[in-house]
DNA sequence: GACCATAAATGAATGGCGTTCGTTTATTAT
DNA sequence: ATAATAAACGAACGCCATTCATTTATGGTC
C-alpha cells in the first residue's frame, strides 16, 4: 500500500487504540496493536517512538480525561481531587498501571498535574526539601492500590491447608465496591497525617 | 555436556543466581540467568517450570530470608513486625518489585507469612468478611512504597519549564533514609487506623 | 504546470526473548 | 547386567519490538 490520501494513523488514533487494546485484556503490544489498527506494525513507528512511547502517550490521554480541570481551593481540595481522580482512572482502566509503573514522567500535561499538586503543597507551607517526597508518596499510595485493581482474581493460591488465609479466600468476594471505600478511608488518614505535619511546621 | 557427575544446577542455587541477577540491574531474562550459572537456557528447564516459576522462587527465597521467624506479640506486633520485614526486603532488592507485581502467590512459606497476619487479625477481633480486605491494603502499602525504591531515577523529567516540579526535581535527593523515614510514619497512621477500626467493632 | 522534499505506508530482515523437544550420557535402582 | 531416571546439551520455534530500504501520494515552490 501506498501513502494513503487521508493517513490511517495519528498519535490519537494510536493512544485511543492502545487503551482499548490494553483495556480488552488480551495483553499490550506493538504488533497487536498495528493489527487492531489495520496496519502493519513497522508504519506506527512514522508517528511514534516506540512502545514506551505509546505508553507515555496512554498516560498522557488519560490525564487528560481524567485530570483535565485544574482543581480549585485549598491545598487539601487540590490534593484530594488529584487523588480521587487518578483513582477513577485506575479503576476505570486498571491494567494500565503495570504499564506505567516504574516509567519516566514526561508528557507536559501530566507533569503539570503533579506540578498543581507540589505548588499547593509549596504554598500551603511545606518546606521545600519535603514537597517532593510528599508528591511521591501520594503517589506511591494511588499507584498501590491501583495495582491491586490490576491483580490477578487470585492473590493467594495455597497449595497446603491454612489457618485462616484458605478459608478467607474461598469466601471472600473482589468486590470494587469495597475497595474503593478502603481508599477513601486510606486517603482520608493522609490528609490527616499531612494537616499534622503542617501544623508542627506552622508551630516551629 | 553430559550428565555431570554432581548437579550444576538446584532450585537454591537458581534463586540465588536470580537474585543476584536482579540486584544487578542488568535485567532479569532466563538467557541472562543461565549465561551467569555457566549453563544453557534449556537446562534451567530440568528444575523449573519457567521464568515466572523462578520468579516465585526468589518470592520464597527472600521471605525466607526476612520473614523466617514467626513474630509474637498482639496483633500489632505481628502486623507490625511483618511489614517492617516486607520493607526492609523491598528496600535491599528493590528490582524485584515490579517482578512480583500482579503475580500470583503460591509459595507455601509465603502463604503462611500472609496466614499469621490473617490470623492474628481474626483473633484479635477483626470481622471475618474484613480481614483479608485488610491484608490486601497492607500489602499494597508495602507494595506501593517499594516501588517507589524501585522506580527510575528520574520519575519526572519536565520538556516545558514548570512553576515548582522542575526546580524540586533538579535539587530534590533520592534519600533513602528519607523514604524509611516517610515509611514509619505511614505505618503509624496506618496502625491507628486500624485501632480505631477495632475499638469501633469492639465497642458496638 | 513541472519539480522536489516530505510524509506515510509497506515488506523484509534482525536480534532477543521464553520455551519445547529430541538426544546424549552419567547416575541410581532393580 | 540391565533398565529407568536425571540432567545436561544443541537446535528449533514462535513471538516480540525495532530498523531499514523502498514505494508512492501529497503539498509547497519556482
Amino acid at each position: 500500500m501506498p501513502r494513503p490520501r487521508v493517513p490511517l494513523l495519528s498519535e490519537d488514533r494510536i493512544a485511543d487504540a492502545a487503551i482499548e487494546l490494553i483495556d480488552s485484556g488480551d495483553g499490550f503490544g506493538v504488533n497487536a496493536l498495528a493489527r487492531r489498527l489495520g496496519v502493519t506494525p513497522s508504519s506506527l513507528y512514522n508517528h511514534v517512538d516506540g512502545k514506551d512511547a505509546i505508553v507515555e502517550l496512554v498516560r498522557d490521554r488519560l490525564t487528560v480525561r481524567y485530570l483535565a480541570e485544574p482543581p480549585e481551593g485549598g491545598w487539601e481540595d487540590v490534593v484530594v481531587s488529584v487523588m480521587r481522580a487518578q483513582r477513577r482512572m485506575y479503576a476505570a482502566h486498571p491494567l494500565i498501571v503495570p504499564l506505567l509503573v516504574g516509567k519516566t514522567i514526561t508528557s507536559d500535561r501530566v507533569i503539570a498535574s503533579y506540578d498543581r499538586v507540589a505548588t499547593a503543597l509549596l504554598e500551603a507551607g511545606f518546606p521545600e526539601d519535603e514537597v517532593l517526597t510528599i508528591v511521591a508518596v501520594l503517589d506511591g499510595f494511588a499507584l498501590g492500590f491501583g495495582l491491586d485493581l490490576a491483580g490477578p482474581d487470585v492473590v493467594w493460591l495455597p497449595q497446603q491447608p491454612t489457618r485462616t488465609l484458605g478459608r478467607l479466600v474461598e469466601s471472600g468476594p473482589t468486590g470494587a465496591a469495597r475497595s474503593d471505600r478502603v481508599f477513601e478511608v486510606g486517603l482520608e488518614l493522609l490528609m490527616d497525617s499531612l494537616h499534622v505535619r503542617l501544623a508542627r511546621i506552622a508551630g516551629r
